[in-house]
DNA sequence: CTTTCATATGAATATTTGTTCATATGTTCA
DNA sequence: TGAACATATGAACAAATATTCATATGAAAG
């Protein structure tokens, strides 16, 4: 009935990654389309390795996906759901 | 169209408090009716005093409510709408 | 091949966060 | 009033986390 501990543990991951406003940030800019990093790094306001290391989290919870032209790297949603999530959220803050 | 800086505070803060695997044990218990602190802290495997700092969290976020019996205070999930958002999460994570 | 540009990575640091221990608050019952 | 019980709170400590700085990797152009 109660999910087990492990589940529970990487449903706590899962949701951490939403739980830090710079990664929300860049998920809700995402959203839009996709953007390189240093893009990304001029409109949250962080310096290029702030961004890439959370870029790496995100990756690494298959929230985005990335693929290279040349020597940019545009990263974008990994798919829909991720959208969904943050909407929720916002409708449970707006009530 | 992205959400303000407070916005996003607002909803990193939300998320966050799913972003701990003691509190989502304790919303997923909740889920099945309400508990008392004792019952949760038995279930949880955690001293009491921890369980009550966490449903201190849970309260100021308001996702529990709770209610005094005598020496006992019961709490449970502050509305329906919770358990939907860590429904979610859990299917996102058995894909 | 070397320079330049975009991104990634590692170490260091500061801050936040979760738990425990000790104790306070509040309620019931003798 | 005082003892016993359930819960809440504050201080202290340990662990996790986000950011910066310095530097490495990888790609394109001269």
């Amino acid at each position: 009935m109660i999910p087990e501990d492990e589940t529970l543990v990487r449903l706590a991951e899962f949701y951490k990654v939403f739980g830090d406003s710079t990664r929300i940030k860049m998920l809700c800019l995402l959203r839009r389309g996709e953007l390189c990093v240093q893009e990304l790094s001029d409109m949250v306001g962080l310096q290029q390795s702030a961004i890439s290391h959370q870029l790496r989290i995100l990756k690494q919870m298959a929230l985005v996906v990335n693929r290279r032209e040349g020597k940019t790297v545009y990263y974008s949603l990994a798919d829909d759901h991720i959208a969904g999530i943050i909407d929720m959220g916002l409708e449970h803050i707006n009530e």
